[in-house]
DNA sequence: CGATCATGCAACTGGTGGGTTGCAGTCGGT
DNA sequence: ACCGACTGCAACCCACCAGTTGCATGATCG
């Protein structure tokens, strides 16, 4: 996991896994008990899964014979915080040139 | 612009969408001067451009005969607000259950 | 200890999106 | 007014990915 911020993303930009995503968010699910709420099949919901788990958003949990998974918010925020960060950054750097034009 | 969340990380999963930003956060550019310095025809970085203007996450300027774009910051650090908003959710979900658990 | 239910693997399909080339239009500076 | 440079449009190609079906495997509850 921990992957580069293009390869997290693209994992996000996917309306079937950010289904997936805020419903795991609310409670822990199993890849089967997902099929029967989304209009896909349970292969696909796997397929999903593992590339979420890939960058870390989500998290496996064996339980039983069943493997439950469960969103990581933590992960989420981080990238909130890189985010804005660069968000931030340009904008300030715009302002500071900005600043630097209106001298003259 | 302004789309749903699974759009507009669509647009921001991409290596070359990405790179593009990053050197526009640093200094507005042209379609053609990005051209030059990054591994891809103009063509395929103006489509690129159209698709992150189409979410927001970088503007046009008509400046003489060309056209400059830069990146906008606000729009991140407004992504970055909600992502952190649903994952400290997501989690303070988690720790209720885990509370409420603790008191059997 | 057996039947069941959930997961895992493999092969295939369709569609979408990133990339290219070629050409036409248009604006600007000398 | 012309030449050069930048943009826009269209058609095409190719690779990757979401989704499906089918089957094999295996752990678990009764």
């Amino acid at each position: 996991m921990n992957q580069s911020l293009p390869q997290v993303f693209a994992a996000l930009g996917d309306e079937t896994r950010w289904d997936i995503l805020t419903r795991l968010g609310a409670r822990e699910l199993s890849a089967s008990a997902l099929a029967t709420e989304l209009p896909v099949s349970r292969q696909a919901i796997a397929k999903h899964l593992a590339a979420l788990a890939e960058v870390g958003l989500v998290e496996a949990i064996p339980s039983g014979r069943e493997i439950r998974y469960r969103a990581i918010g933590a992960r989420l925020s981080g990238l909130a915080t890189e985010l804005d960060r660069l968000g931030t950054q340009w904008d300030s750097r715009l302002a500071r040139i900005k600043t630097i034009a209106e001298r003259f």
